[in-house]
DNA sequence: TATGAATGAGTCTTCATTCAT
DNA sequence: CATGAATGAAGACTCATTCAT
C-alpha cells in the first residue's frame, strides 16, 4: 500500500512535470492525478524538491541500466558504440517528454542544487565508458573525440526536444552509426579490446 | 528618456532572469534594479512575457549579426566556418550566464509559446548557413553533416553551460577546427589556407 | 494613505495578538478586520513576524515614554519611585490584554528571538534607573533593592494577568507605595539626590 | 506495559513542549521520542490537549509536594518560609526549562482554558499557606505582605526564566532569605533559629 | 510619463486526528 | 494493544497586474 502511492504519486508527478515543467506544477495537481490527498505526499517525500529528486534519481539509475545493457551485448567496441547509440536513441524516441524535462534541469538555476548535482557527473561517466572503445577503434585523440561525440548526442538530442517531429531524429542516428562504423581500423587484424 | 527607461528595464531584466531564472525574477526587482517603477513597466511592455519576448528578440539579433560578420571575413568557405566556430565560442565566453539563460527558455514549457517560436527557427537556419559551405568542402552529404556539426556546437554549449569551468571549453573549440581543416578538399590548387 | 495603512494593520494586530495570541492569529484575519488585503501586508511589514517586532518596538517605545514622564514630574526620589509605581499599574490597568500579550512573549520560544532582543534589555534598564533612587533613599543594597523591586511590580502584575479582577490589584499598589513611604530616611536633612 | 507506555509518552512531551513550545511541538515528535505510534497516543490521552493537562497536573502535585515537604520539616515560621524559599529556588535551578515552560502557559490564550484552570488557583493557594507564617512572625498587614511576597518571587523566577544566567539568581535566593530573618520577631525568646 | 498602494488568486507546507488492519 | 497510512482544513507568503493620482 505504502509501495502503491509512493509509486503512484512519482508517475503522477513525472507526467506533470514533464507536461508543464517543475514550477508550473502544482502539488495539488500532483496529488488530484494520483488519487491521493495533499498531506499524504509529504509523508514519503521531502516536499515538492525531494520529489523532484526521488524522480530525477529514478530516472538516472534508469539510464545507466539501458547504458549497461547496451554495452554487455558484444565485446566488440564498434559494436558496443552502435548499441549504445541505439539505446540513447530509443530512450528519448519512447519517452521524448520525460527526457525534454530531466534536461530541462540542467539550466534551471531555480532548480534544486541537489538535483543538479545528480545531473552533472552523467556527462562525464558518459565520457569515460566512451573513451576506451574509441581509443581500441584507433582513434587519434579518444578523449576529445569522447567528449565531441558526446557532445553531438547532446545537441542531436536537443534538437528533437526543440523542435520535436521537424527534425531528423531517426536519419540522424543513422548518420552516427555510419560514422562509427567508418572508425573501424583497416587493419583488424588484432582482436577488439576486451573490456 | 523613454529609450533610456526601455534600456535600463531590459538590461536590468536580462541580467535579473540570467542570473536566478525567469520565474524567479519578480516585477519588482526588475524595477528596482532599473530605477523605475513597476507601473512605468506596463507603459512599455506588455507584461513580464512581452518583456521577456524583447529580450530574446534583442538577443537573437545580436547573435545573427555576430555570426553574419564571421561569414563575410572570408570567402573560403573552411575559414568561414572557423569563423563561425570561433564567434560562437568567443559569443559564449563573453556572456556565459546570458546565454545560459536564452538557451533554457528552449526547453522550459513554462515559457511563453511565443519565445520558442523566435528561438526555434534559428537550429534551421543555422544548417542552412552551414550546409553550402561544406559541400563546397566536398563533404558526402552537406545537410547532415551539417545538422551533426551543428549539433556538436550545441552540445558543447550545453556542456559548457551545464558544467562551467570544469568544462574544456577552449580544447574544443580546438578540435572543432581541426576537424575543420580536416575537410580541406583535396585538389585544394585554387586557394590555399591564409591563417 | 501609507501611514493610515501601516497604522490601522498594527492596531489591528495588534488587538488580535493581545485576544488570541501571536500563533493563533492568522493573517487573514489581521487582513479582514484592518480593512485591507492580505498582500498589503506584506508590502509594510517583513511578514507576521516582522509585524510583531513592529508592534513590539513601539509598545516598548510607549513605555519608556512613560517611564520618562514619571521620573521628570520630580526631584524627589520617594515622589519619583511613587510616580514610577502609580505610571506602571495605569499602563496595566488601561491596556492589560495588550501588557498580558508582551509579557507572555518572554516565554515564548517559539516567537521570533528579535523580538526577545526588545524585551530582554527593558529588564535591566528598569533595575539601572531605580537604583540611584533607592540609594539616595539610603538603602543598603540598592541593586539587590531594584532587583527585588522590580520583580515584585513583574510579580503583581503576572498575577493581575493571570488571575484578573480577583486579583487586588489597587490594594497591591497602595501597599508597593506605602513601601516606598517606610523607605524614607528620618533625617531626611540633606536634601534628595537631583539627578 | 500500559503504565510503562503512557509514562514515556508524558515524558517524552514534556521534554519537546519545554525545548520548543507546545504549539511548536508535533503528535508525531512525540510519538517519535516515546518510541510509539502515532495512534497509540489516542488511546491513552484525549489529544494533544489532553496530554498536556495531565502533564500539568502532574507537575503541579510535584510542586505541591515539594512546597508539603518545605513545610513539614520545621515549626519555626522563620525556617518555614526560608524553607520554602529554598526549595522553590532549587526546584527552578534543577528544572529550568520545565518551569519556564510551565508558567508561560499561565500567558498564553492559546493554550486550552483548562489547563489554566489548573494554574490560577496555585497563586492563591501559595498565598493562603504564607499568610499565617507571615502574621506568627508579627508582620502587620500579613496577607498583603503574602501577595507581596509571593510577587516578588514570580516575579524573581520571571527573571531567571527570562534572562537565563544573565540573572543573579543565587543573589536573589540570599536576600530574599535575608528579609525574612529581618521579620524575626523582637520577642524571639521561645525559639532561636537553629541554622 | 510616472508612481506605488492595493489586490487576490495561487502555492507550498504542516499537523491533529481518524480508522482499517 | 498497537500501527501508520491517509486525510483535509488551515495558514503564511508571493507576485503579476491594475488604477487613482
Amino acid at each position: 500500500m505504502r509501495v502503491q502511492s509512493i509509486a503512484s504519486i512519482k508517475e503522477a508527478a513525472l507526467e506533470l512535470f514533464a507536461a508543464h515543467g517543475y514550477a508550473h506544477t502544482s502539488i495539488a495537481q500532483i496529488a488530484r492525478k494520483a488519487g491521493i490527498s495533499k498531506g499524504l505526499m509529504y509523508n514519503y517525500f521531502d516536499g515538492k524538491e525531494g520529489l523532484l529528486r526521488a524522480i530525477v534519481s529514478d530516472a538516472i539509475s534508469t539510464g545507466d541500466d539501458l547504458m549497461g545493457a547496451g554495452l554487455q551485448g558484444s565485446d566488440d567496441p564498434a559494436e558496443q558504440l552502435t548499441q549504445l547509440i541505439k539505446v540513447s536513441f530509443q530512450m528519448l524516441r519512447e519517452n521524448t517528454p520525460y527526457w525534454k524535462f530531466v534536461t530541462s534541469l540542467a539550466f534551471q538555476k531555480q532548480v534544486l542544487d541537489s538535483v543538479q548535482d545528480l545531473i552533472g557527473p552523467k556527462n562525464f561517466e558518459n565520457m569515460m565508458a566512451v573513451t576506451p572503445l574509441l581509443a581500441s577503434l584507433g582513434v587519434e585523440e579518444p578523449e576529445k573525440e569522447a567528449l565531441f561525440f558526446g557532445a553531438a548526442m547532446d545537441g542531436i538530442m536537443m534538437g528533437f526536444l526543440a523542435m520535436g517531429e521537424a527534425y531528423p531524429f531517426d536519419d540522424m542516428e543513422k548518420y552516427l552509426i555510419h560514422k562509427v562504423a567508418q572508425m573501424q581500423p583497416k587493419n583488424s587484424e588484432h582482436k577488439p579490446i576486451k573490456k
